[in-house]
DNA sequence: TTATTATATGAATAGTTGTTCATATATAAG
DNA sequence: CTTATATATGAACAACTATTCATATAATAA
């Protein structure tokens, strides 16, 4: 049986085989909602400020309080979901918990999205 | 006159030697700001699925509709986040507005971010 | 033991965001 | 001109998120 008819749509002018070619090809929903999921973590003024000051070295918690001059609160709630995303990974160290990059992926995205940005401004 | 003291944080237990070095290399507030907006953007199921399909190609608005089988008006609103981040371009033809990747940077990200995905699933 | 320090976390709240609905604009066809 | 179609957009609303406050846990020091 071929897949055809958009049953749930009812526009009029979709180009049918460019759409049907593409629908083939997409990503799965779930793959999209991980992508998604792992870009929003990203979207965060404080978490971003985080990893970049984890790319440059491991730090303790109240460090990271101390350099973004915020609520230890904060920091330690975006630590969860940094921790919950596996985008950093933390050690227990004495009274100190120390927070370090979970590996070089994240640190490539995060460079890579600078350079887009840096684009942009040109 | 040199920089030193945290004035705006009480914490006790600061790695003033570290947290200094990392001081002085960190992103400014603004570059981080608007990395961030970037994920931001990027972090959304709709806009992944969106950016997803232009990336196989060049479609016009109610083609994206069927695709993801959703609102004309939540894609366009949508499409309109993408064009304001300068991540997607348009351009009229006739009656349509065909949408495409704006440059490859964005790709790029996206092929990075799916990586990562399958990276954290072993 | 108690006191202190570092970190984590639940609840409340304010601010943000995605979708829908209704409607406006723009282009093409009749 | 009028009608139909494609896209855009403002307003309203529900869902989500980041921060703060208060407090809990865990480790160390005394």
């Amino acid at each position: 049986m071929q897949e055809h008819g958009h049953d749930r749509c009812e526009e009029q002018c979709v180009h049918t085989d460019v759409v049907e070619s593409v629908r083939r090809e997409m990503l799965g929903s779930v793959s999209a909602d991980e992508l998604a999921q792992l870009f929003k973590v990203l979207g965060d003024n404080t978490r971003i400020r985080i990893l970049d000051a984890l790319y440059r070295s491991e730090l303790c918690v109240c460090d990271i309080t101390a350099l973004l001059g915020m609520n230890q609160s904060a920091v330690s709630h975006q630590l969860r979901v940094l921790r919950d995303a596996r985008i950093v990974k933390s050690r227990k160290q004495g009274k100190n918990v120390l927070y370090s990059l979970d590996d070089e992926h994240v640190s490539g995205l995060v460079r890579m999205g600078s350079e887009h940005v840096r684009e942009l401004k040109r």
